[in-house]
DNA sequence: AGCCAGGCGTCCT
DNA sequence: AGGACGCATGGC
């Protein structure tokens, strides 16, 4: 990139590279000593310098409201119960930080997460994009937007499938469908309590618990939600029900919700990113 | 060459 | 309420 391009703000307790590789967003690029993607309709080179980010010029704003960076990251890190499991994770995954990604395409990269690895997720995110989505110049590359819920909804069960999506086209489509209708109306959601919202997410095809509880976190700021995946739940049996024989989904959710607290979804983040990234099985 | 993955919907006890 | 099963795909 070009450096008359850029602009620069500060970014305080936070990893640029950690953060864009933590599972919760699945479409950005390293190009140079950065990374590339978009924002919405908004196309964007990014790269981390220090307590500074580059930004392509005049998307300072968008970045740091994508980027979360006036979370207070420090209190919510010290918010985190006091264990060693958690403690580990703290450390290991500083800088990390809970993204305020638009509705939409959060709820349908979710959708197409089940039972699917991050790199896979990373090739439907792609096939989508470069199929449906807006292109946009940035500099020499061209780099393609995630495609509006009413662009999804005139797509077809078997071009959805030749993204390689399987049995999770069906609901994609299905729920792209609902909110191309407005039927489920993801903006006029935020409004909702959690447990609502939760609900209504839960009312769409393809939707249960786990991404409801994602698109939650990811896209409607709500920092108390705790997705619990098959590396979440290892970890909580393994850590924190080391003797127990079996442990329910619904004894999870009560002691998940009770024991991480306010900023649960963050303290799961940690986990998560732990787990993936510095235990044998994720390396 | 299997094993596994940021699960969900359905049906059974 | 809790558990079993089918569903697609490709990186490793
Ligand atoms: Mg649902």
């Amino acid at each position: 990139m070009q450096n008359r391009s850029l602009e620069t703000l500060a970014c305080p307790e936070f990893d640029l590279a950690v953060t864009l590789d933590s599972g919760q967003t699945f479409h950005w690029e390293a190009h140079g000593t950065g990374f590339v993607g978009t924002i919405g309709e908004a196309p964007l080179y990014v790269e981390q310098r220090g307590d500074e980010l580059l930004v392509t010029k005049g998307a300072a704003g968008i970045a740091r409201n994508y980027f979360a960076l006036d979370h207070p990251l420090d209190e919510i890190c010290r918010s985190f119960p006091d264990d060693a499991a958690m403690s580990a994770a703290r450390d290991f995954g500083r800088g990390l930080r809970i993204l305020r990604q638009p509705e939409w395409e959060c709820l349908a990269a979710f959708i197409t997460s089940s039972m699917k690895q991050v790199a896979h997720i990373r090739q439907m995110s792609r096939a989508i994009r470069e199929r449906w989505g807006q292109p946009h110049r940035l500099d020499d590359l061209e780099l393609f937007s995630f495609p509006s819920a009413v662009r999804m909804a005139a797509a077809t069960e078997q071009e959805l499938r030749d993204c390689a999506l399987g049995y999770r086209a069906k609901n994609l489509l299905a729920t792209a469908e609902r909110v191309a209708s407005g039927a489920a109306d993801l903006h006029a959601w935020r409004e909702l309590p959690d447990s609502e919202l939760r609900e209504r997410l839960c009312e769409l095809p393809g939707v249960g618990a786990k991404v409801a509880n994602c698109v939650m976190l990811f896209a409607y700021e709500r920092l108390r939600a705790f997705p619990i995946d098959v590396w979440i739940e290892r970890v909580l049996k393994e850590k924190y029900f080391p003797r127990a024989r079996k442990v329910t989904a619904e004894r999870l959710r009560v002691f998940c919700d009770k024991y991480f607290g306010e900023h649960g979804g963050y303290a799961q983040q940690y986990l998560f990113h732990h787990a993936r990234k510095a235990t044998p099985r994720g390396r």
